[in-house]
DNA sequence: TTGAAAGCGTTACCAT
DNA sequence: ATGGTAACGCTTTCAA
């Protein structure tokens, strides 16, 4: 391996220089640094981060942690929208993204969490939770007690370190729901999982609050979906008509989805039972992934601002590192009620 | 931060057996061994994996080089299927997985390739190329050159430390379009895109061949979408329609599109022009990706398995880092026809 | 403006 | 079976 000391010897000048020359430290002679940059390029030397790493006890790269117990996690499309956000942040300011999926099969201890910030890997790491927030409660003590920097989405959070990036869940599901109502419909069902999720939990409450407002209180119903897949949410829709027929009760006019991965897999459903959306049954979905567009009927959907979390996020944990905090602790990025024609 | 020095004053022995325990060699006396586990769960003790990659010139950890422009590269389902096979088999044998896109608008220099392994960020890396072969044929000259340890996705590749893992997607292109023929289509199109990518090449060569063995060389007709995003495919489907048009000829009576974002964006088109698939139009995609059997109607596709070449990939070159190289220097997987509705 | 040397946390060798 | 110590490659004083 290229040292530093080969780039020394090579240039004539001592290894304090060349660190000098590679950080750009305007201490050194013109004519000398021209000397190391020619010493570096006819080298091939790279620094080694690791080195740099242990020297300046800091990594220069940021995790995304990932609590989610799927194991194909980077395949949902909103993970994958917000892992591309924060490529991006990171590229920009020449940090390194860590992926860590603790191994953990979802109840994971304080050690393995906080493995990559002890040993040295991230310096920061932006936090997907799963589960209730009851659930995960503890996971985000546990960070905060350690005291180390981190960004949780979809969730708020106060701590020394502890920055949280959040969209308007709960308005967009209840702009979502009082458009249904507007439209007419009364029998509005919510689609949710059995894996829960923060964001989740707002969403529903912005339906319940939208239905209760509208003296529609008595008609919340609520499908469960096993996971957050589209044939999760095709189980979810027919065990929801299911109900309906066994209970004798008319089927809903409409659903919102918990998000669209799920609302693709319930309009599958309906089709299959013959029922025309949205002319028997609306539907409207959350996110505004990348094929809400290309179902057929187009899919009404509430978009996320996924990328910009992401980003957002690591530009966050960055500033924090250089020593320019943030003083806004907690971001609220809107969500848009896209109309198309499922809903 | 907690150190080994720290550890071994707590348990009253010194660095190195400390060190020997983490490592579990058998050396240490058991009472010996308890002592020093109970000090590093009292004091919460970590390793830094900083300085153990500084120490034994190694990372534990294995990058993902994404040469494709698009930033959003992770929301493409296949890279994300990818990347969550590679995760998988990183938790598994305790690696880390290190994003990289080098910031490169394209055409990137040796030197931004190199820099991860060269500064001990990574021992290897899985590699997913853009371009033409003929493009990227100087990058796998740089790493091979390098002397870097790497596998290299849907492209054959010769080199001391240079593994390939490519699915047979020759093969599923000529099935596809055999398939096609077999239903009795003659006017078959391919739908393929400007950002060219070594898989496709391999794609557009079945159908090539396919359509020559048929005698339908004459019939061989390509539109090329801009991207790989659905909105490229739908605007390289309405070229392709327009042409025919134009030039008064009639329109395909199948479409084989190079991937299933693609034939998503060409049936939303073929909709919009009331053309009904496949009664009119028959349409295949390609990769299987999870909304495949979602669409409406529910798409015909080439199963392309995404998440083990991703695993694989990582496996091999894991297998190599820890002194036990394949001897397979390149795996094929094969792919499959799975024939829903569409065509 | 440049250089010498200590130290970041760990491991591997050589002693004991 | 355990301990002392010199590296690993870099940055950061401090001195020249």
């Amino acid at each position: 391996m290229t040292t530093i000391w080969d780039v020394a010897r090579e240039a004539g000048v001592s290894p304090s220089t060349v660190s000098n020359v590679i950080h750009g430290r305007p201490v050194v002679k013109p004519d000398t640094r021209q000397r190391v940059l020619e010493a570096i390029e006819k080298l091939n030397f790279h620094p080694s981060r690791v080195a740099q790493g242990l020297r300046q006890q800091s990594s220069r790269a940021v995790g995304f942690l990932v609590l989610d117990p799927n194991p194909r996690w980077p395949t949902d499309p909103l993970h994958a929208e917000v892992l591309a956000g924060m490529s991006e942040a990171a590229t920009e300011h020449d940090y390194s993204l860590l992926l860590d999926r603790p191994s953990g099969n979802g109840c994971l201890t304080a050690r393995e969490l906080l493995q990559p910030f002890r040993s040295g890997q991230i310096d920061a790491a932006v936090v997907a939770l799963a589960g209730t927030s009851a659930s995960h409660q503890h996971v985000l003590e546990e960070l905060n007690r350690a005291d180390v920097l981190f960004a949780v989405l979809e969730r708020e959070i106060e701590g020394r370190c502890a920055y949280s990036v959040m969209s308007a869940n709960a308005d967009g599901a209840r702009a979502a729901t009082q458009k249904l109502i507007g439209d007419g419909h009364e029998q509005i069902a919510f689609l949710d999982s059995e894996q829960m999720w923060p964001a989740i939990e707002l969403r529903l409450s912005g339906y319940r609050r939208a239905m209760h407002e509208a003296g529609l209180g008595d008609h919340i119903l609520i499908s469960s979906s096993p996971d957050w897949t589209s044939t999760g949410g095709a189980t979810a829709m027919r065990n929801l008509l299911e109900r309906c027929d066994r209970e004798g009760r008319p089927y809903p006019t409409a659903i919102l989805a918990g998000n669209d991965v799920l609302a693709v897999g319930a309009m599958h459903v309906l089709r299959e039972r013959g029922l025309c959306v949205p002319a028997n049954i609306a539907v409207i979905g959350f996110d505004d992934f990348e094929f809400a567009r290309y179902v057929d009927p187009p899919l009404t959907t509430v978009r996320l601002p996924a990328h910009e979390m992401g980003k957002r996020a690591v530009e966050m944990l960055i500033r924090h590192i250089e020593g320019d905090p943030p003083t806004q602790r907690k971001l609220v990025l809107p969500t848009e009620l896209v109309v198309r024609q499922s809903g």
